[in-house]
RNA sequence: UCCCCUGUAGCUCAAUUGGUAGAGCGAGCGGCUGUUAACCGCUAGGUUGCUGGUUCGAGUCCAGCCGGGGGAGCCA
């Protein structure tokens, strides 16, 4: 059984098996004999085992088992006489590898939680179903999305985690130093002198891998960077977290309109797999957690995205308010969208995923393709219901006379983007990509409600313990 | 960073107007002829987040600090 997915297909009564797991409860029934209900995570369920009380060490151990203590166990499979499991293992031996040193104060009883306890014992919050279920929702989501951009020509690139500081446009940065805080070495002027530090110049944690992966899509076509990004950022809320993992694809010869094909062939894709690689899992999600899980992800699969330009989205919400819909900030064409009013665009006015393309250029990046407008850049944001934006993505401008005027426009230091520009020196092309929010994404999947629960360990302002 | 809520047993929560801190689960012990997060009985378990204040009296009211959560902004 113990070997991952499947690996109890195949058994049936009579096969001898041997488990080894953790204790989820064990049952006493005085006639003489226990159940123990064991799990090793290799799936939802749990098994349950048999043991007789004629086994040696019944009294003296099987008996003192509590939840979480680790065992093996070796028996026979059969037909189980009771309700809820088809088939059972009847002990022949169970050994004790490791005890809970004191069962009244294990962190994780088999009881209800509450997340936000559990988020303080996230070294043991594997151990419940909620958890353990999460972890093989986002392993299958993670193999999904690599399976997914392989099987559709993708290349996947490493970007750095350590970047040079000057390249990046957005959010508040780690420093990476290796200067010593106590004795910092000054320039003339009293700055810090970061030409002493170790890579000789400022260098952070990264925000983004899409100013390097646009360099690897203008050689390779299409590729995609799926790894940890890093904002310091004092943001409270279920929605963000100072360490989560970013999807960012990119296409050569390819406009917003393709990049918009490509975020709603991408997440049918996972989402397809995702149901059908862990049913036993989104069943709990769906009995447990969120209802309509598994309905919305199958809406999802077979409808088409909302599409919407920004300059239709703003009307539609001008007339909402035209016909008594309030919202705390006003609507006019040209502000950014605020989350009431994406909200209301998903999950009101449309009633699943839309596709917002073409924001004002004042509102948005410098690298976003300026449309011929001259009013408007080709940037797209893909808002769902109960999360808002989980994609925020952007045709790139490839005209460096263009890119170099925004630039300007948008007080940055042209040469800082020496390299970037010379992606339009060389062969330039129409290319685009995005950016998707990983713990977002498995957030709209499970219907769970903060992105601290669907990574394993999260760093949140004033929070990095484990 | 701002706004709001919140902190009581290992966990989840009660505690009337300010008047003797309680229950369920978990744990220990006992009972129960196959249980399903079993069931029945008994027992143990508390500096009510911290510091100060008001009061005859504070879990309850006030101030400050610390922790947790929700929302906003920023974004993914």
């Amino acid at each position: 059984m113990i070997g991952g997915p499947g690996a109890c297909r195949g058994i049936g009564a009579g096969d001898r098996v041997h488990v080894r797991g953790w204790i989820r409860t064990r049952r006493d029934s005085k006639a003489g004999l226990s159940f123990i209900q064991l799990h090793d995570g290799s799936c939802f369920d749990s098994v349950q085992a048999v043991v007789q009380s004629d086994l040696p060490n019944y009294a003296d151990e099987v008996q003192r088992l509590t939840t979480g203590c680790s065992v093996e166990i070796t028996g026979t499979v059969a037909e189980s006489q009771g309700k809820g499991q088809s088939l059972e293992i009847h002990a022949e031996s169970v050994q004790v590898v490791g005890w809970v040193d004191d069962p009244e104060t294990y962190p994780v009883p088999a009881k209800r939680h509450t997340f936000e306890y559990l988020r303080e014992v996230a070294h043991l919050r594997p151990r419940t179903n909620t958890f353990s279920a999460v972890a093989r929702v986002r392993h299958s989501l993670s193999q999904a999305v690599h399976r997914w951009f392989h099987d559709n020509g993708y290349f996947w690139i490493h970007t750095p985690i350590i970047t040079g500081s000057d390249c990046e446009g957005a959010g508040e940065m780690f420093r990476v130093s290796a200067l010593d805080l106590a004795n910092l070495p000054r320039t003339e002027d009293g700055e810090v002198d970061f030409s002493e530090d170790f890579f000789g110049r400022e260098t952070n944690l990264t925000v983004s891998g899409q100013l390097n992966v646009e360099a690897y899509c203008l050689a390779l076509s299409k590729v995609y960077t799926f790894g940890p990004t890093f904002r310091a950022e004092n943001s409270n809320t279920s929605r963000h977290l100072a360490e989560f993992w970013m999807i960012e694809p990119e296409i050569a010869f390819a406009d917003l309109s393709d990049d918009a094909d490509l975020a709603e062939a991408f997440l049918k894709g996972i989402f397809e797999t995702l149901l059908a690689e862990r049913p036993d899992d989104m069943a709990f999600f769906r009995d447990r957690i969120d209802k309509g899980c598994i309905d919305r992800l199958e809406h999802f699969v077979s409808a088409s995205f909302e599409r919407m330009d920004y300059t239709d989205a703003i009307a539609a919400l001008e007339a909402a308010v035209a016909s008594g819909t309030k919202f705390d900030f006003p609507v006019s064409w040209g502000i950014d969208l605020q989350s009431e009013h994406e909200r209301w665009l998903t999950e009101e006015h449309v009633g699943r995923p839309i596709v917002v393309m073409n924001y004002p250029k004042d509102i948005k990046a410098f690298y976003m393709r300026l449309n011929d407008d001259e009013r408007t850049v080709a940037a797209m944001d893909v808002l769902a219901p109960g999360i808002g934006e989980i994609i925020g993505g952007a045709q790139r401008e490839e005209r460096l006379d263009v890119l170099d005027r925004r630039i300007a426009e948008m007080d940055l230091d042209v040469s800082d983007y020496w390299w970037y520009r010379d992606l339009r020196r060389y062969g330039t092309v129409p290319h685009a990509g995005f950016g998707l929010g990983f713990e977002r994404t498995m957030a709209y999947a499970t219907g769970m409600a903060n992105v601290r629960d669907l990574i394993p360990f999260p760093r949140t302002p004033n929070t990095a313990t484990f």
